[in-house]
DNA sequence: TAGATTGTTAATCGATTAACAATC
DNA sequence: TAGATTGTTAATCGATTAACAATC
C-alpha cells in the first residue's frame, strides 16, 4: 500500500477518473443513497471495480469490508483531495467571444467552487460590461486585476494565434495554473500546470473512432458470410 | 513494424497525439513551413520525437531518412487517416444553452469540415429560430430531422440529468458518434463511440495539479534550507 | 561521402487486471 | 457464523523510451 504524500505523483489516469467518482458521489448524494460499493461505483463512472478500489487505494481507506463505502463520507474525502472543500478557487476568463461568455454564464463549473473574479478582452464594446455578473476588463489591465482580485487560475478562450501571448501574461501575473481552450499547445514554466482542452481534436477523435467502428461492423459482416458460405 | 489493418486497434493515445500533430501541421502549412522533422513536430506538440515516429509508423512511412516529413504531404496522410479530407461529417447539436450556442456559431470545429446540419431544444422560445444559421427543432422531432439530414454525429450540451435520454434517443435516431459535453457517463451499445468532455473535471484536475506544484515547491524549499543548514 | 533523420526492434517503465487474505 | 466487499500484493498487459541500423 503506497499512499501519496508530499512530492508523490499520482497518475494523472487515476486522477481523471478520481473526478469522475466524484461527479458520481455527488449525483449519488443528491438521490439520497447513502451507501456504495466499488462495484456500483465503478459501474456509474464506467470503469471496474478494482480499478475503483486501487485508484481510492492510493489515497487512503475510506470503505469498510463487506458493506462498500459511505456515500457522503467519501464524497467529503475526495472533495478534500482536490481541494474543493470549501475553498474558492478564484478564475479569470481571458477571451470574451462565444465559448469564454459561454463559460463565464454557464453555472457548471461553478459547482465545486470555481468563481470567475474577472474576465478579459480587447473589444473595447466589451469593456465594462458584465457577463453573468462577471466585470469585463481590457487585456491590458489583467495583470492588475488578477493580483488585486488573488486570481489563481487563468481560463484561456482566445483564438490559437494568441493563446501564447496570454499564457505568458498570465503566468506573468501569478497565476498558479491554466485551462487552455485554444486549440495550440501552449509552453509555460514547469510549474505551472496547465490543462488542454482541444475541442476540435475531440472532434477529430470521434471521427476516428466512428470509421473504426463502421470497419469492425464490416469485418464482422465478412465473417459471418464467410462462416455461412463455408457451412 | 505493425501497421493498421481492418480491425487494428491503434492505442487511443496515439490517436489523441494524431489530432494534435494534425493541428500543428496545419498551423506550420498556414506559416508556409513546408518541411518538418520529427524532433520540430514533437516540440510543438509537447511531446517527444520518438514518439512522433512511433505514432506515424503505426500508419505508414511518411518521412524521408535524413531530411523528416514534408509537411502538405505528411498533414495530407493524417487527414486521411481521420477521415477529414473532404468528407463532410454532418452534426447535430442537442441542447441549446449557452454552451450548445456557443458550439453551434463558433467556427473552430467547423474547421475539418464538421457542420452542424440541425440544433434541438425544448424551449418553445427557441423552436424555430437560428443560431448562426443552424436551425433549432423540436426535440421530438429530433428522430425525423436526424435521418432526413442524415446526422452522423451527435452532440450533447444539455443538463446531467437529460444526457443520458438524450443519448438513447440520438442512438435510437442512427447517430454514429457522440461527443458528450454533460457531466454525466452516458452508456450506450458498445459499438456508439462516446467521446466525453466533462469540463468540470478538467477544472478538478487543475486545481489537484496547482496543489501537487505548491506541495513540489514547498519541498524544495525545505530540502534548500536542510541542506543550507547542514553546511 | 558525411551528416541527419527516419523506421523498427528491443528494453523499460507504468498502469491495469487478477487474485486473495483481511475483516466488516 | 456466513456472505459480502474491501485493501493489498502479485501478475499481466500495454505504452513509452531507448537504441540503432537503414537510408536519404
Amino acid at each position: 500500500m503506497k499512499r501519496y504524500s508530499v512530492g508523490s505523483d499520482i497518475p494523472m489516469p487515476t486522477v481523471s477518473r478520481m473526478a469522475a467518482y466524484l461527479g458520481c458521489l455527488a449525483s449519488l448524494e443528491q438521490q439520497r443513497v447513502t451507501a456504495v460499493s466499488s462495484r456500483e461505483l465503478a459501474q456509474m463512472a464506467g470503469v471496474t471495480p478494482e480499478q475503483v478500489r486501487q485508484d481510492l487505494a492510493l489515497f487512503g481507506r475510506f470503505g469498510k469490508r463487506g458493506s462498500g463505502y459511505d456515500v457522503g463520507r467519501l464524497r467529503e474525502e475526495v472533495e478534500g483531495i482536490f481541494r474543493v472543500d470549501g475553498k474558492r478557487w478564484v478564475c479569470c476568463m481571458v477571451g470574451a467571444g462565444s465559448l469564454g461568455t459561454a463559460l463565464l454564464s454557464s453555472r457548471m463549473n461553478q459547482r465545486w467552487g470555481f468563481r470567475y473574479a474577472a474576465a478579459f478582452d480587447s473589444d473595447a464594446h466589451k469593456i465594462g460590461t458584465r457577463i453573468g455578473h462577471v466585470p469585463v476588463y481590457h487585456i491590458n489591465d489583467a495583470k492588475a486585476v488578477i493580483r488585486r482580485e488573488r486570481v489563481e487560475i487563468g481560463v484561456i478562450a482566445v483564438p490559437a494565434s494568441s493563446a501564447q501571448t496570454v499564457a505568458g501574461l498570465l503566468c506573468d501575473a501569478g497565476v498558479q495554473g491554466i485551462v487552455n481552450f485554444a486549440p495550440v499547445n501552449i509552453k509555460v514554466s514547469q510549474k505551472t500546470p496547465v490543462i488542454p482542452v482541444d475541442i476540435s481534436q475531440e472532434f477529430l477523435k470521434l471521427a476516428f473512432c466512428i470509421q473504426r467502428a463502421r470497419r469492425r461492423e464490416q469485418e464482422e459482416r465478412l465473417q459471418i458470410e464467410a462462416a455461412s458460405g463455408a457451412d
